[in-house]
DNA sequence: GCCATCCATCGACGAATGTCAATGCGTGTG
DNA sequence: CACACGCATTGACATTCGTCGATGGATGGC
């Protein structure tokens, strides 16, 4: 019903290009913007960025965010899954930092969408 | 439990700096990602900005994306509540466009984490 | 004036998400 | 060795989300 294309005149739809987002990488930058799109997450990651050596255990969020261990243990493995923070274990913590580059190429992403 | 902050030595947290997203703040700008993080709503993006004019209907969404008339207005109202593009009624047609500026700034809000 | 077209909204439904309490697993300390 | 601590994982639950089909409201063409 809605393609005349190269029909009529007063049709309504331009041939809407063929360049655009394939599906594959349309779902794979919104896995990225998903893991971004929850406030908790956002302010976990400012936690990080803003710390003295940029670095931060599950310990250090707990109580900023005020939600218990489990769930914030729950938030760090979404962003480390979307590549926005690193884990590396020292002794019995588990030091998260902000990965290198990864917001940047979310942003430029962005920007040439 | 978990905020040793001047006690003793070995304590694992340190003092996560003062600074950091606020929480208000980390709900407007959650609620502009979560906007992003859906394929569909990726693609109407990408649709729209590399139409010829710059600017495309629902009509000419519906059939790239595969999915129903109802639906993709949903995500239409989700990517304008969220300011990411503009509509425009011209007759029979609603015309939406990238709203200007609109995706530079989120860019700018991931870098300044 | 009637009808077709474009679009927004509604109700419904399955899937995914955020959260907690509880449990399990390593790691260091007494 | 036994125990406490930090963290990941599990199961459960309420909420939100994405989608459809159907309905309703404007607008323009006959």
């Amino acid at each position: 019903m809605s393609s005349p294309a190269t029909a009529v005149i007063a049709a309504c739809c331009s041939p809407t290009a063929e360049a655009a987002l394939q599906p594959q990488q349309a779902e794979h930058l919104a896995a990225s913007f998903k893991a971004l799109g929850d406030p908790t997450r956002l302010r976990l990651l400012s936690l990080i960025a803003s710390s003295e050596d940029g670095e931060a255990c599950i310990c250090d969020l707990t109580d900023p965010v005020g939600l218990s261990q489990g769930t914030v243990s729950h938030h760090m493995k979404i962003l480390s899954s979307a590549g926005f923070i690193t884990r590396e274990q020292r002794g019995k913590w588990a030091y998260y930092a902000i990965a290198d580059g990864a917001l940047e190429h979310a942003a430029s992403a962005l920007r040439t969408l």
